[in-house]
DNA sequence: TTGCGCACTGACCGTACGTTCAGCGAGCTG
DNA sequence: CAGCTCGCTGAACGTACGGTCAGTGCGCAA
């Protein structure tokens, strides 16, 4: 009746774990200077360890971030939904984000790496093919809730595309300041 | 007569063509990527020579990145002096910053980078000195047009700074998506 | 208890980058 | 024209990283 066996659970652990490493070293170093080593000492175990569940360094980076904004966009949904008036949406979704980087604010630096293009052109499609469509997914999304409430008439009609852009981005600055602001303390 | 000896026209001659080709294959390569062999070759000059007018890698980075971001907040603040209204102003800087980045196109990968905090905590309190006080000094003037907005009664009373980046930042996603689009369709 | 399989290790390799510096040659001086 | 100056060059160096693989020892089956 095991629907995993132990091999599974030790192998799905030692992923997890070497996956928080790394984000929590991005988190610290960024994107660009998170090195394979140091991502191994935090996670415990030798470098070549790593590369035993992750075939080289682009895939552990694009595994690391998929998982985590699965989880973040998860969460801004299911936040998103519950909210009634349109205000209350936006509101919801703003709180969602700002705890889940509460509780996991290494990941927040990470995150901002998101959109920014980085090494050649064949990495940044690979980029382009697994993180952007999530993105766009969700900035569609508030699009099309933006639309409903213009139908309601609860807001001047608007490109609603470029509208939730704005308002997205727009939140996210203040989110990223929130973060930022309560991590810089503890620094000085 | 001459304020300017040959040698410095000469001098000053090279860093501008050095910087020109730094902000080209920062564009091109991104911030991390861009090597000193290739900023070289794109400026027609030796490795070697750039180390005749910059110390090392960062402080070409870092001057690059000054000369430019100056330049454009020049322009924007100029562009919003011009406006009457409110709305007028945010228009107004919103094209400035749209007909900057066509002209240097390859600037706004650079400027994309800028909040991408990366590398040693030391190279990161550089950063914080150098570029961030221009960002938030343009937020803050931002700001304080809105409290005059708000106390002639134009708009609602609102944490200013906060709207102001939140302005900042929602309508830079715009220009940035806006250069994007311009740009993708010539890749393929 | 003994032997074996296999997850794990970390010294090692190739590579690519930032940085240096001995030497070169264009142009100025006398 | 000879000699010197000095901006420039690019091969060479040190370093640091991603990636490899022969070796090791732990745990399990017999």
């Amino acid at each position: 009746m095991t629907s995993k066996s132990k091999e599974e659970v030790v192998s799905e652990y030692r992923v997890q774990s070497i996956q928080d490493a790394a984000m929590r070293v991005i988190a610290r170093k960024g994107m660009a200077a998170a090195t394979m080593q140091e991502i191994a000492e935090e996670a415990g175990v030798a470098k070549g360890t790593i590369y035993l569940y992750f075939r080289d360094r682009d895939e552990l980076v694009e595994k690391t971030f998929e998982t985590a904004i699965t989880q973040l966009i998860d969460r801004v949904e299911k936040a998103m939904i519950e909210g009634k008036s349109l205000e209350e949406k936006i509101r919801a979704a703003m709180t969602a984000k700002l705890s889940f980087f509460r509780e996991n604010r290494e990941f927040f630096r990470l995150y901002i790496s998101l959109r920014l293009p980085e090494g050649d052109a064949q990495q940044q499609r690979r980029h382009k093919r697994n993180c952007e469509p999530q993105y766009r997914d969700s900035v569609g999304r508030l699009a099309g809730i933006l639309e409903e409430a213009m139908d309601r008439g609860e807001i001047r009609r608007f490109d609603s595309h470029r509208l939730a852009l704005f308002i997205v981005e727009g939140s996210n600055a203040i989110v990223v300041e929130r973060v930022m602001e309560e991590s810089s303390p503890s620094e000085e």
